[in-house]
DNA sequence: ACCGTAAGCGGACCAGGGTCCGATTGTCTT
DNA sequence: AAGACAATCGGACCCTGGTCCGCTTACGGT
């Protein structure tokens, strides 16, 4: 992690008829003051390094201003709240999931059918938010928020720009919200380890729906 | 609310297959003394009251105990937290879901074909959560919780059962969670008022939905 | 009626997230 | 270099959910 603490990458258009997504914060960063930024990238590291050490669910906000050696407003200043903080600190992950997908080799980056990048991209969401899993699950503890999420509309984006490409017509929004719903973290987490489900079934599950959506299955009775 | 506290309805049998599920809390209600039933529908009062004058996100757990004329532990010895309470603030409105499933007339209750009884499902869980949108939201805080409450599991019985008569085969319990998933309260939520979509959008896209999983449709294409 | 016991009670106490505001410090202008 | 100004800092403070434990009380048995 040498230099992991940049902001979201974010789509600056609209991919295709979902202009209000669009209303994306475009830069962020808006030029913090020297000191400023120098405590907002310590506290990130003493937050990982603190997160590493005990698990993120032990870690308090106190901890981190106290370890970093700041007063706990300036945490709060910075990063607004704990799930603030805590979606910068998965940002880096994020970015490279996003990459992946965006300029990555196919079929999970641009190249293949749009099928076959879905399927790939509930594959690589499923494993990457799995081996994450406690940080996603404790960013997600206001699941108000997740959908307005920087992170959660880029997959939105990108799953009905792949909808679009893949099947004639639909309500692609909806789809894409139904899509996301089926990789949810704490919906993949329960039937991994409550239901003691394997991964493969659960990505077999992916499959089936991506296929039930892009046009290879046709209506044969009323 | 004359009598409005009673424990939820469970299915005692596991309904086919999900036999996990079936271990349910079968009765509750283990003989509380005279004192504390009291004490237990008095909180439920209060906090229905005040709740409807104040809205339940401005209610404290404090304030439900004062209003009662208890102590804080006496609220949380009988309702474990904050959600416990919310929960039991519910199950009046559950049961009258779940007696409209089990017992009510078609198609929504027995009687009609599984599919149809299947839309039936969606439209009045997106209706019925709808109307008491906010209580369920705030019971929701706690994502990790909802998928072992006693009500989802029962939604989840019910719909796996009727998948179960619609279809010959696939795997009903990650179908299962799949619809529930569509019909979760911060999604609907999230496109009615954020997105503004029509209620008549989203009841589409669950007929919709329902729909490619039900037989109606085949495969056609490799 | 009496008693032993388990259940219930209550309010002091704690932790951790989030707010506030006077003091401080970087930065830009002249 | 000095001054003005806004951004930042920090830690005391508040709120609320949740815990603890000594005291009280209902209730079944005799």
């Amino acid at each position: 992690m040498t230099e992991p603490f940049s902001p979201f990458f974010v789509p600056q258009d609209d991919l295709g008829g979902l202009t209000d997504l669009a209303l994306l914060p475009t830069g962020e960063t808006p030029q913090l003051r020297a000191d400023a930024a120098r405590n907002r990238t310590r506290l990130l590291e003493v937050a990982a390094r603190l997160a590493a050490e005990r698990g993120i669910a032990n870690v308090t906000m106190e901890d981190i201003a106290c370890g970093a050696g700041v007063g706990k407003g300036t945490v709060f200043r910075r990063f607004g709240d704990r799930t603030g903080l805590l979606v910068e600190l998965l940002s880096h992950h994020e970015q490279q999931l996003q990459a992946a997908f965006l300029s990555g080799p196919p079929p999970l980056g641009p190249g293949a059918p749009p099928t076959e990048r879905l399927h790939a991209f509930g594959s690589a969401v499923i494993r990457h938010e799995h081996a994450h899993r406690d940080f996603y699950l404790a960013a997600h503890m206001e699941p108000g928020r997740r959908r307005t999420s920087p992170a959660y509309r880029f997959r939105l984006a990108h799953v009905c720009m792949l909808l679009r490409e893949a099947r004639l017509d639909g309500d692609n929004e909806l789809v894409g919200h139904l899509l996301l719903g089926y990789l949810e973290t704490v919906l993949v987490d329960h039937l991994l380890t409550d239901r003691a489900m394997s991964l493969e079934r659960v990505e077999a599950g992916w499959r089936d729906l991506v296929d039930r959506y892009t046009g290879r299955w046709s209506r044969c009775t009323g």
